[in-house]
DNA sequence: TATTATTAGTCAGAGAAGGTCAAACTTTTT
DNA sequence: AAAAAGTTTGACCTTCTCTGACTAATAATA
């Protein structure tokens, strides 16, 4: 396990039930024993926009930062993520994704298992890879649109 | 003896009783004082599908090569198609091994639908067309590998 | 109000993996 | 002996993560 998902996981879990969780940078990396912007690293790769979550931050005394999700339904959610997954994933990204889908009931462990496999690099081997992380967001969409 | 046999031994003996074996590539290099590459070139060659492994893996900091082994009750059935399917699947050929899938209890109805989402003309829309056939077979042979 | 102390943000570059491919070498087969 | 197949190596590539120097904003204080 490296950092960025510890840290990862530790948000995941004090947000889990409230409606937002506010921390201190320095505290952060303070317990996880790292620069402080590690935990900007880790909120703008998993703490997405595109996920429904929400970042706001203050700098100084007593400054924090944020992290709201927006309340919404299981199809509101979904119709918005693919409103606004860009044209490009990459495969991390897409453990991202399904990560959450997972923890919002939209798709079952075997069934993110499956949609990994489609997507991974291995599957995607012979594209180009130039093109290989457009096809992959286009897998993706079909895929959940498929599954509302 | 060769160093390839001796690292496939190795891992063998490692995943025997496991489901699956996680590897560090340079590790293991080191173990058996080669260059990394040569354990690319042992698993290419020696963990293969058809024998019943399935290999996933990550890069970057703690990055990780994963060996599973796939339960071997339905994996000559799997197998067999996998050795049917050839380099090249075209979409009416998906939708007969799925419902063949489905009756044979290897995906649920859901799943099935979530494949043919996944191979659809429309995912594969930004792929060049001459090799279309070829990358839907990877991502059905990748899916259903994982699927066992 | 102006200054200073406290935060957080940004970004480039280093680091840490694994992947690919072709060339050289070795062993087996014809 | 020649050809084919299998193995080993190293140079270079891609992806993901982590760090630190520098920047910007806000609050506290003089």
């Amino acid at each position: 396990m490296n950092l960025s998902n510890l840290i990862e996981e530790y948000i995941r879990q004090n947000i889990e039930g409230e409606e937002y969780l506010e921390l201190k940078r320095s505290d952060i990396a303070n317990k996880f024993n790292c620069v402080p912007s590690q935990i900007n690293y880790v909120i703008s790769t998993r703490f997405i926009p595109e996920l429904g979550f929400y970042v706001e931050s203050r700098r100084g005394g007593s400054g924090y930062i944020r992290i709201s999700r927006l309340a919404s339904s299981k199809s509101k959610y979904i119709f918005d993520i693919i409103d606004k997954i860009g044209y490009k994933m990459s495969q991390s990204v897409v453990d991202i994704y399904l990560n959450d889908f997972i923890s919002y009931n939209i798709l079952d462990k075997r069934e993110a298992k499956l949609v990994k496999a489609a997507m991974s690099d291995k599957s995607l081997k012979k594209v180009d890879p130039s093109k290989k992380d457009y096809i992959r967001a286009d897998i993706f969409k079909s895929i959940i649109m498929n599954m509302v």
